[in-house]
DNA sequence: ACCTGAACACCGTTCAAGT
DNA sequence: ACCTGAACACCGTTCAAGT
């Protein structure tokens, strides 16, 4: 959005100078760089909560004062696309020899995503309202489009992968928080038991009564669930498309 | 969370007394009370957008100091609940005459859900996190469970539905919000496609060639595509627990 | 019962200045 | 080139005090 003195990406900065490695020089090596920022936000973000994350207390950590950080990013959001997009780079991305393994290809996709952002569940809130588009959002977006033109599907329905895809795995655990995951996840769900548990059963009768089956543990297969649903959902769409098994793939522009 | 004097619900609150109608009494009657305070904060969010939103504005806007609402909510966080039920209410819920009709019943609820979602899609940061337990988010759960339950289904997939549904449509309206949407959704869209003209093709080359396909408008039909896998996996699903069309439906408290 | 003044302990960000 | 001091314009929340 802003500029940014040096450009975009600024991979070569110079670090630390080879002379002084330990001690010797009383000035003058720079103490900074955007990974190393970004890596120390994500662990405050996780550590300490999204509420609780500063721009100021992320300099403390950095045994740094605030403007200083300033320097490196235009903006605190600026910060947060990088944070974002260095979550969704350890998803890790499989390779098929099959194309037609495509919907086992993408269901792993999908529960590796999952994976990382159950990882990093108290830096959710980053991705609202945020498109992926740093470097690993983009290597992601691209491989299940392409896994999806490989096996023969129209571009229509190959950017609707990514983004139900991704809509999908987002929503699932931005409501698995909501409900309660990891350390405090446990004593939430108890929380929730007990506030159906005053709900009035004349009022909402179907709620009362799977009350406990509601809060109880087993997320896994609820995301299988739905992640089923969606690869079916699909493959039928492709079905309406081309009645056979194979058709010349060649009208990739058409809309 | 914290306790609020009064209890929690407090309807009968009295309201501007009797006489003085129109100007005649030169103090005394109550300015506020909770649902005025909600209404103008839904406002004050969908038409400045989320990251404005403050207290004291809100207050400002009530021609009100901001220490007043502090009586009336604990705190923001409390305030936004109920705003976040306020949305949720504006979902209609179909009446369904044969139970059989499931399908259709739950595709309309997440089409009106989505609606009341678009339609202040300024507060969807309010959903990260938050599970809807005021009085209309309890009412839209029981209504799910209860179709699905009425339809023959099980309680355990019964909660399935109404957790899938829910995440499909909240993660649908977020990453529709990071995609652009409504009167600054055009901007958006034609900079994320500006966007993917600068990307390398040989580093993106699916992503690049679909560039414009992703960006066209026409999110509908992708909302109803994922909608409708969704819904045919919890079809399949009850085949496999039911084979035949129909079974005794005896153990709804089996896990 | 309901609202306000004044204050506390924070924020993100800017900018002139240091080295 | 990289970092800091000092300041600006805000926050959410508390609490004694007013009516």
């Amino acid at each position: 959005m802003t500029a940014q003195p040096g450009g975009e990406q600024r991979k070569g900065k110079p670090r630390r100078s080879a002379q002084s490695l330990w001690g010797g020089g009383t000035h003058s090596e720079p103490q900074l760089n955007r990974s190393e920022i970004v890596r120390a936000a994500l662990h405050l973000l996780v550590s300490q909560g999204y509420d609780a994350f500063s721009m100021r207390k992320l300099a403390a950590e950095l045994n740094v004062k605030n403007p200083s950080l300033y320097w490196h990013f235009p903006s605190k959001e600026d910060l947060f696309d990088l944070v974002a997009d260095a979550i969704v780079g350890e998803c890790a991305l499989p390779v098929l020899e099959d194309p037609q393994d495509w919907a086992r290809g993408l269901a792993e996709v999908a529960r590796n995503l999952r994976t990382a952002f159950l990882e990093h569940s108290a830096a959710m809130p980053l991705f609202t309202g945020r498109a992926l588009l740093g470097p690993n959002g983009l290597r992601l977006s691209d491989h299940v489009i392409g896994t999806m033109r490989r096996a023969g599907f129209d571009d229509r329905t190959a950017g609707y992968a990514y983004l139900l895809l991704t809509y999908y795995v987002v929503g699932f655990v931005i409501q698995a928080t909501a409900f309660g995951v990891g350390e405090a996840g446990e004593a939430r769900l108890r929380e929730m038991n007990d506030r159906f548990r005053e709900i009035s059963a004349e009022e909402f009768p179907n709620l009362s009564a799977i009350r406990d089956t509601l809060t109880e543990r087993g997320l896994d297969d609820r995301f299988e669930l739905g992640l089923r649903g969606l690869l079916s959902g699909f493959a039928e769409e492709r079905k309406a498309v081309r009645p056979a098994t194979a058709m010349p793939a060649n009208h990739r522009e058409a809309v």
